[in-house]
DNA sequence: CTTGAGATTCCCCTTACTGGAAGGTTTATG
DNA sequence: CATAAACCTTCCAGTAAGGGGAATCTCAAG
C-alpha cells in the first residue's frame, strides 16, 4: 500500500507519516521502485498515533504505548506498569474533558441572545482553582 | 502576584507563562520594579490554558475558547457557534479516550504473566479501523 | 551589606511537524 | 508513443510551542 492510501486510512498527512518513520515509529517495506510499501499493521499503528497524539499524548508516550504489544522482549510486568500509568493519565484526561464540556454547555445555555454571557464562567474555566 | 506564585497556581512553568504573554494570550500589569503583576483572572486563564493544552487543543483553539468570555464585542450567536464546535471536539475526544482506556484495560487484563500478550490487541489499537 | 532566591531580557535549542523545491514513477489520455 | 497529471522520493528550511541557560536586576534575610 502506498503512502497516499495510508494517509487516507490513518487520517495523517503523508509528511507526518514519513516523519514518524524518521523517528523510528515504523519501518515500512520498500517496493522495487523505491516507494514505501505499508502493511495493515502499519496502518493500525498510524491510526493509533493519530488518535493518541490528538488526545495530548507526546510522541514518547505513544512510543511506549506502541511498545506494549510490539516488543516481544518486553516483560509482562513492565507492560502492566506502563499500561497502568497511562490508564491514570487517561482517566484524568477524561475527567478534565468532562469538566470542560460541562463548562462550555453551561456557557451555551446561559448565552441567551444578543449580548455577552453574564455568568461568572471565568471561574468555571479554571477548574477546581478555588485557591487563594 | 509574581510569576512564581502564578506558576504554582496554574501548573505552568514561568517560561510558558511568559511565552503566552508574548503571543498575546494575556497582558499582566507591571509593578514598579518591572516585575509582572498577575491578577486572579490571569491565573484562571492560565489554568484553563494548562488544562486545554494538555487535552490536545492547539493554542489557537485555546485563544478562541478564551475569547468566549473575554471579548465583550463578540455576538452571542458567534459565541454559541464556537462553543458548539468545541463541544463536538470534546465529545469526540472523550469517546476516543474511553476507547483507548478500554483497550489498555483489556491489555492489562489479558497480560497474564511472563511473556508478551497474545491477544490481537493491535486491531483494538486502531479504533474502528475496520477498513480494507 | 552581602547573599540567595526570584525576576528580567535575550538568544539559541528542541520537539513535532509542515511547506516547498527538484526530480523520479505511474497512470490516464490524445 | 508522447505527454500530462497525479503520486512518489529526498532534502532543506520554516513554524509552533515551548525549554535551557547566560547576564543582569531586585527583593528579603541575616
Amino acid at each position: 500500500m502506498n503512502i497516499g492510501a495510508v494517509s487516507e486510512k490513518s487520517g495523517l498527512p503523508a509528511k507526518t507519516i514519513r516523519h514518524y518513520e524518521d523517528i523510528g515509529l515504523l519501518k515500512p517495506d520498500r517496493a522495487g521502485n523505491g516507494y514505501r510499501d505499508y502493511s495493515m499493521v502499519d496502518v493500525h499503528r498510524l491510526r493509533f498515533l493519530q488518535r493518541s497524539r490528538s488526545l495530548g499524548f507526546s510522541v514518547e508516550d505513544c512510543r511506549q504505548l506502541l511498545s506494549l504489544y510490539g516488543d516481544s522482549d518486553r516483560e509482562s510486568a513492565d507492560v502492566k506498569a506502563i499500561a497502568n500509568a497511562k490508564l491514570s493519565d487517561i482517566d484524568r484526561k477524561i475527567a478534565e474533558l468532562i469538566g470542560l464540556r460541562d463548562m462550555l454547555r453551561h456557557l451555551v445555555k446561559n448565552c441567551h441572545g444578543d449580548s455577552r454571557p453574564d455568568c461568572p464562567i471565568i471561574e468555571g474555566l479554571a477548574g477546581e482553582a478555588r485557591v487563594q
